[in-house]
DNA sequence: AAAACATGGCTAC
DNA sequence: TAGCCCTGTTTTG
């Protein structure tokens, strides 16, 4: 899945495509068939998003809420208007291929130098939108509208110029507004939702208080929001930081440290749409560290491969029931 | 063709 | 801790 980043940018292109325009809804696979009977022709009011989260919210009182759990995504198609603070257009948002390439990058030719960031060189994947100027991607000459549905669509959300189709979702349902206050109540704080300072005393706070291993606690979604295994390991590791500590062991100016990477990693996944951990690379070594796509990270993925720093074996090991990746000489 | 695997998280034991 | 959900891609036989 989408860790944090991906949901913050989904729901931005909710805020420019349907908040404010009537939706119809559908749920082709069946399986949100009453819930989407509900939404339909309701207009949407807000979309928003916290940590893996996201809400949107229709006319009435009515707010779904999706989880995109590891297989859930959600693709855009027809014309789209992009998120200024976004990078490009995007198509498919949410899932990626199994070597942890987010394909939810700048995906068009000629992206790059519309991209109000220009890093990253633009490639290939799923595309359902054209860049064409700045802010407005354009719907495929000649293509179908509605488009035909493809595969298992648990949800469509259709405006009259925008398809969003969701598949594999964990979590689709509808909410009370209570209900959703009550859901966001039990996540720990978000980089881009809680006041900065508030989020980092309420994190450092937690963590301080915790015997349990830091390397879980930055998974534990209650601690703090949107961070999955990617953000987990580089965050480690861009802390020098052994993941077996307990988090009351852990200084706490490292705790609060930690957090300030994770607003700066996630705010810089929000901009570019990648998972981007090696943002202190020089431009060039950036520029081939992103052309390689088995070359973004510092430590994820790199089981037994030489350290970037040290050139001591990385190690796998399970923690959480998920694959940590660390350096156990620069993470002593 | 079948199996394994993946950026999650819930629930039952 | 194990099983399960659910989809798409990659690897294995």
């Amino acid at each position: 899945m989408p860790e944090g980043h991906s949901v913050h940018r989904i729901a931005r292109q909710f805020d420019r495509n349907f908040v404010g325009r009537r939706v119809s809804a559908s749920s082709p696979q069946g399986r949100f068939a009453e819930g989407a009977s509900l939404l339909d022709g309701r207009e949407a009011l807000a979309a928003r998003a916290v940590g893996k989260q996201m809400f949107l919210e229709f006319e009435d009182d009515l707010w779904l809420r999706v989880h995109l759990g590891l297989y859930g995504a959600w693709d855009f198609s027809g014309e789209i208007l992009v998120d200024p603070t976004i990078a490009s257009a995007n198509g498919r948002m949410g899932q990626t291929n199994q070597r942890g390439t987010a394909l939810d990058e700048p995906v068009l030719d000629d992206a790059g130098e519309n991209s109000l960031t220009s890093i990253g060189a633009p490639r290939r994947a799923r595309v359902h939108v054209r860049m064409s100027e700045q802010t407005t991607g354009l719907a495929e000459e000649g293509a179908e509208w509605p488009p035909p549905v493809v595969g298992q669509v648990r949800l469509r959300l259709l405006t009259e110029l925008t398809c969003a189709d969701l598949r594999g979702p964990t979590a689709c349902q509808l909410q009370t507004p209570d209900e959703v206050q009550a859901t966001i109540d039990k996540l720990g704080p978000d980089p881009l939702v809680d006041d900065p300072t508030a989020g980092e005393e309420r994190f450092t706070a937690v963590v301080r208080r915790k015997p349990t291993a830091i390397g879980l606690l930055l998974m534990d979604q209650n601690v703090v929001s949107g961070i999955g295994n990617v953000y987990r390991a580089e965050l480690l590791f861009r802390a020098r930081l052994n993941p077996h500590i307990p988090g009351r062991d852990v200084p706490e100016e490292t705790v609060r440290g930690l957090w300030r990477d994770w607003s700066r990693l996630l705010t810089i996944g929000v901009e570019t749409g990648q998972m981007m951990t090696m943002d202190d690379l020089s431009p060039d070594r950036w520029r081939a560290a992103m052309a390689s796509r088995d070359d973004r990270h510092w430590v994820y993925h790199r089981a037994g491969l030489p350290c970037r720093v040290c050139g001591t074996a990385i190690v796998l090991e399970e923690m959480g029931a998920r694959k940590l990746y660390w350096c156990p000489s620069c993470q002593a």
